[in-house]
DNA sequence: TTGATATATATAGCCAGGCTATGTATAGTT
DNA sequence: AACTATACATAGCCTGGCTATATATATCAA
């Protein structure tokens, strides 16, 4: 399909994009809470993937490195997250969710969703299905994408 | 449908908050480049709706009026953006894409789109339009968010 | 027309998130 | 034991984000 209609699929990919930069900011917002994306994205690969080392949370969320162990940083600090030694390897601790996270996290998705709600809650059963469908196509490529970018180099060498 | 399932909505605007959030960190390491999403937002917003006085340019695009000034700074200093007096009112001046701005704009979304097709290659058509079909929903209601959200009070005085 | 109020933007000053470059400590390898 | 590789931390910089506040222009009332 690629071949037919190239164009298609890209400038769909960039209106994506352009919406889900938009959705980001007005979610912001609308939670009245001013803690960042950063952070909220952090949280919910905790929440999804489990314990997880410092460099691998860094790529599943879409940062640098550096910029994690800031955000892991702050997040130890409010109790969010907690550092768990790992005996097999000493220059690694898993970065774990602790209740207190845990429970934040879900906060902020109930108040995101209650503000948005009244400009979503106007579809029909069959509208809904539609988003649905679309996010299960999108989620796992989205995923997809964050690993590819982590290791470009690999496949220059190979 | 909110009263037969209020969660399903609900949840599905969380996790579409959330995908959006990871979608937009991937572009941005996708397309190589340092621009941040601010950015882009601002001049997609200028794109669309053409010249703008700053306060309505910082309301579309979601963020505080300083912010927007600074965002402005940044884009003129680069020429992809110009002010535009305007005659009527003395306070404002309008803001507007150069032709500069526009290909830097286009130039990006070739480039995040480009990036990104590897990852959404192999979609069916229906699949296309399944997405294509969510993205028409979800817009407006984006554009509906942030336009509500920049004036509550008026509900309250109401 | 002048004084008071309202509006639009700018400025100041702070913090978090983002990056690259580089340091440090532990693992692995020969 | 020495060297290399890996995982993370630190330093230092920039932008985006906010609130509080100043300034300039418009608008309205007397």
């Amino acid at each position: 399909m690629s071949t037919d209609q190239p164009d298609t699929v890209r400038a769909l990919i960039a209106d994506l994009v352009q919406a889900g930069g938009r959705l980001t900011r007005l979610a912001r917002r609308a939670s009245g809470d001013a803690t960042t994306a950063a952070t909220w994205r952090t949280l919910s690969v905790l929440q999804s993937s489990g314990p997880t080392r410092l460099g691998e949370l860094a790529q599943a969320s879409g940062v640098a490195q550096p910029t994690m162990t800031k955000i892991v940083a702050g997040l130890v600090e409010r109790g969010e997250v907690e550092r768990v030694a790992d005996e097999a390897d000493h220059r690694v601790s898993l970065i774990a969710l602790t209740d207190a996270g845990d429970a934040v996290l879900n906060q902020w998705r109930a108040r995101v969703a209650e503000a948005l709600v009244p400009a979503f809650d106007d579809l029909t059963p069959g509208q809904i299905d539609t988003i649905r469908s679309a996010l299960e196509l999108i989620r796992p490529r989205i995923a997809r994408g964050h690993q590819e970018l982590t290791a470009p180099i690999r496949k220059v060498i190979d």
